[in-house]
DNA sequence: ATTCATGTTGTGAT
DNA sequence: TATCACAACATGAA
């Protein structure tokens, strides 16, 4: 469920409550989620992997982790960590984490750092790039501070389709390299979103979770790699190694 | 049946 | 103080 993409359907699909009222709130989360109770739903947005409700002096935050789920005028047999009732339906939030961010959400967030976003800021995402040269790039496709929405399955497909080795530190690789990269992140993310609504992503995976390289047909490495030790689905023979300097 | 994974946060140790 | 390893959460697929 949970990359930016993914986020942005749900976003989409709950959209139906914007500017509506909350009737009714219950779950299992610990937190004072009556405060919501009679409020009117200002906007629901989303910023990378999050979902947000937005009210007048403060906003709601839903983050699926790696396995929650939400139904919307739906039940399924789990008790939500959260239920929100309007007058023209319910939305129910599973296994996620809640939160509330007080104050301006313009300030709460980079949103230019969201691949999914409409300002997203390709410059902005090389210049910090580069201010990291000891990266390795692996990790820095997961960081949500450089590419809020890009999660582990995007992380290999960009690489593979941009031939970078995972291991490659930013600072070996060519500024046009470091380019292609930003640029696949954000137009892959896309094409993940329109896969996803079609029902069609996973047989569009092309190395993920895959043991042939679709592109000279050698086997694939499946490794741990990084700072994050996230599963890497990688070509050792088309995903180039740049050389460092220091050998 | 058991293990693992599209993710993040908090805690306690070092 | 900073960094790090690990636990916790949750659920479906292999």
């Amino acid at each position: 469920m949970p990359e930016g993409p993914s986020i942005v359907i749900l976003r989409d699909e709950a959209s139906i409550f914007a500017l509506k009222t909350i009737r009714s709130v219950s779950g299992n989360s610990k937190l004072d989620i009556e405060r919501m109770r009679g409020r009117r739903v200002v906007a629901i947005r989303s910023y990378g992997k999050q979902l947000l409700f937005q009210f007048t002096n403060f906003s709601m935050r839903i983050h699926l982790l790696m396995f929650g789920s939400y139904r919307i005028n739906e039940e399924k047999p789990a008790s939500p960590r959260l239920r929100l009732e309007f007058d023209n339906g319910f939305i129910n939030f599973y296994g996620c984490s809640v939160k509330f961010i007080e104050g301006n959400l313009e300030e709460a967030f980079e949103w230019a750092a969201d691949v999914m976003a409409d300002c997203w800021n390709p410059i902005k995402a090389r210049r910090k790039l580069r201010a990291q040269p000891g990266t390795q790039i692996c990790d820095a496709l997961l960081d949500q501070n450089l590419f809020a929405g890009v999660g582990n399955i995007i992380k290999n497909e960009v690489l593979f389709r941009a031939l970078v080795h995972p291991e490659n530190r930013i600072g070996d690789l060519p500024a046009r390299k470091v380019a292609e990269v930003v640029r696949e992140a954000r137009q892959y993310s896309f094409q993940f979103l329109e896969w996803k609504r079609a029902y069609v992503l996973k047989k569009h995976w092309l190395v993920y979770k895959k043991k042939t390289c679709p592109r000279c047909a050698g086997r694939l490495t499946l490794a741990h790699l990084g700072n994050s030790q996230r599963r890497t689905f990688f070509c050792p023979r088309c995903q180039v190694k740049f050389p460092g300097n220091s050998g």
